[in-house]
DNA sequence: TGGTTCATGCGCATTCTGATCGTCGAAGAC
DNA sequence: GTCTTCGACGATCAGAATGCGCATGAACCA
């Protein structure tokens, strides 16, 4: 985990940079805006504690500019001032925490550790196999980059098989995870589906295991069988 | 927008509800830890605003217990105590952010605003898809720079898709964000504002994705390869 | 009166059905 | 061992049925 932190007052920053490298956390200090921008912009930090009232260019500011720029990391402001309408300001700015002066050390190192605990929280929402890749949060699926559109009932069939990549899936349980409660079982949809799937992604995509059911394979972890 | 205030002194619960549904959020409120913690189970909230002291069940629990079941709403603790030492309790617990009280309702709303923000993945209060531009804290909506008036109801079903940018929204889904509790599923009025909406900022604003929802995509990030 | 919700009909993409054709694999004959 | 045959299972196709989403206007509410 690596830290930047933005404090102009030397004494407290040196005091938390050594705290924080205490915590196991590797810890850059600026002590402008200008320079901390700077580092902000060109290396990669997990999480950033940066002072509002900096000389050169305003904390504000420079929280401002790094959003601009597409800078997501989790941001804890600090603030000597106690107004209200500047921890708005700040939070409306795109910081994502703040924490007034003064403040207990043991206070700011549990409030980033929350913060970068959040940040990491994100979850990649993509399966790939193949040349196939399937965003579960978009809903959108594409062939070697290029946009494939899948009706709802096929947008199922595949997610499922993209979920349980390698397993062999009876037709029974596709059925009973793609339809709510009872199906007529006496139906040949599932195989309509996979055959509109075949040509829309390629034939090789889902195999057949005769009288078991289907499986989709990643040709990259295949273990020569 | 929806959230879930657990907060036991029925004045302060009173108020709080009616200044968040003033700024557009669908509110519920609970009164005590136990029916507090059901509906944090049961139902499905942008944010929850927490009262540490609390009949029956203590804050701090229900938070532990949302945490296990894998509830990972953004938690807004609010605290009487001024002690440091519970606020990193909370904080490790898994709260998102606490408020000690007394409070401004300003401050309270920039927070709630900002943990949400954050929940969703953005960094700035104004969000843009194409020549759509929303900013969350003023509330106001511009198409191409040109003001566009929306009306309430309008404004939450855009809000929420633009919060949830490239995702596949179910109907189900807006609607148990847009309104509270209770609310007749069986009507077809998220087709009318959808409708609605895109007579005032075009039909390709939010597309339809049939059989799953819908779905706001910014041509700006939708190419790759 | 402006905003919101409900009801209705239409158009059409999607899904389902059932019949037919293709393919695989096992078993038996040579 | 290998060739042939046969039955069962899977693939495919096209027409029919379904039901989803859109639009519009009326009813309802504050």
């Amino acid at each position: 985990m690596r830290i930047l932190i933005v404090e102009d007052e030397p004494t407290l920053g040196a005091q938390l940079k050594s705290t924080l490298e205490g915590q196991g956390y590797a810890v850059d200090l600026s002590a402008d805006g200008e320079d901390g921008h700077f580092m902000g912009s060109t290396e990669d930090y997990d999480a950033v504690v940066l002072d509002l009232g900096l000389p050169e260019i305003d904390g504000l500011t420079v929280l401002g500019m790094w959003r601009r720029e597409g800078r997501t990391f989790p941001v804890l402001v600090l603030t000597a001032r106690d107004s209200w309408s500047d921890k708005v300001a700040g939070l409306d700015a795109g910081a994502d925490d703040y924490l007034a002066k003064p403040f207990q050390t043991e206070e700011l190192i549990a409030r980033l550790r929350a913060l970068i605990r959040r940040a990491s929280g994100n979850t990649s929402s993509e399966l790939t196999a193949g040349d196939v890749r399937l965003d579960t949060r978009s809903g959108r699926v594409t062939l070697s980059g290029e946009p494939v559109k899948l009706t709802a009932q096929e947008y199922k069939l595949l997610s499922y098989l993209m979920h349980h990549k390698g397993k062999v899936v009876s037709r029974t349980e596709l059925i009973e995870h793609i339809y709510d409660q009872d199906f007529d079982r006496d139906s040949n949809t599932i195989e309509v589906f996979v055959t509109r799937i075949r040509k829309k992604l390629g034939a090789d995509v889902i195999t057949t295991i005769r009288g078991l059911g289907y499986s989709l394979d990643d040709p990259a972890d295949a273990p020569r069988a």
